[in-house]
DNA sequence: TAAGTAAACGGACCTTACCCCGCTTAGTAT
DNA sequence: ATACTAAGCGGGGTAAGGTCCGTTTACTTA
């Protein structure tokens, strides 16, 4: 892929946002492939080029969402952002990251797809790097990939699946705290 | 549901054989329900009723190799069985849990399913239970709940999604002995 | 600016998961 | 043993995901 044709990004812009507005109004499940194209005025097979599959259009929006987040992990104030204490910006991306994937809930499970291989694979090796590149920083000498891996996967699964239904309920903000205050503990048990 | 009715039992039993011989002849991903059916000599409803969704077939199946799991934990030899130090159980699970994981990962990933809630959230309740138990013996006082169902997340995701395609190269050997040291060096950290 | 080409478009078509509802049968109580 | 009933059975119907291929359109190069 050189660049993408005008028409290609223009289409792209306008399936992300209707599927932007369709899912504030109708919700995830209740977007198809057929809805998504009509409502958007274009053609079916449109859709299924841009995002391969149904699960891909979620990919699509949930990056959009990812790379504002990695900004504000690489460039944004400490801690989450440089310039406090590798310990600190983990502690901290812990909590940010799970805030950004209890927000985006929905999309996210809507991106999960047991068929395809590597549902949201690509999507997590930045922030497994950046996990592995703070425990490095805060000296932490292990097989930092998959220890990287371990702990991406502690921050993922709980907000993704385990806890997923319930959520709605009133003990979503204190599952959350645990969760946040969990990763902190995790955190400083390791580097102790 | 007082007690299944033999009939019943009967066609859950052929049709979890069906699938298993399915399983094994042509893969996960072309069992269909229309096949399962015809295969088993029964109709599409019957499989329908029986475990209501297609990724509900998979974790039936699961369940089998699940059980037999727990039995080699809860009274097998130890490490893994019970006898030996709280720590030396932990390592020891972590590994048998990846390789069952591996073992189990077609069939696992099939499980899955982003649409109905809490995929293999359940069948992971006695993994999480058993890792806080041990957590709790080895003396780590923390919230164990949260940090069980972290530290299963550690071992659950690797295998099954980060790590699912390349598997069938070479280095899954070496993939999975990495795993497996550093689920060992993870928790020897966690109760240093 | 005109011809060429690679990509994008659209919708017909196929497959398959899942629903529904009338029929049948295994267990039970008299 | 027979009548009753709740559960199981089966297959037709629907909707949605995914494929294919003929047509159109945006960029490139001479």
């Amino acid at each position: 892929m050189t660049t993408e044709r005008a028409d290609a990004a223009r289409n792209r812009a306008v399936l992300i946002a209707t599927a932007r507005e369709m899912l504030a109004e109708v919700g995830a499940d209740k977007i198809t492939m057929d809805a998504l194209a009509e409502r958007s005025g274009l053609g079916r097979g449109t859709v299924f080029r841009r995002f391969k599959t149904r699960p891909g259009i979620f990919m699509a929006l949930l990056d959009d969402g990812e790379r504002a987040f990695q900004e504000r992990v690489l460039s944004g104030p400490p801690p989450l952002g440089p310039g406090a204490e590798p310990l600190d910006r983990l502690v901290a991306f812990g909590r940010a990251r799970l805030g950004f994937l209890r927000e985006n809930r929905e999309i996210a499970r809507a991106a999960f797809d047991g068929r395809t291989p590597v549902p949201f694979g690509p999507p997590t090796t930045m922030t497994r790097l950046h996990i592995g590149t703070l425990l490095h920083q805060a000296g932490v000498a292990a097989d930092l990939d998959i220890l990287a891996m371990q702990l991406n996967a502690a921050l993922d699964v709980p907000v993704l699946l385990y806890a997923a239904p319930e959520c709605d309920g009133r003990d979503d903000e204190g599952f959350e705290e645990r969760l946040a205050s969990g990763w902190a503990d995790l955190v400083h048990r390791l580097t102790r």
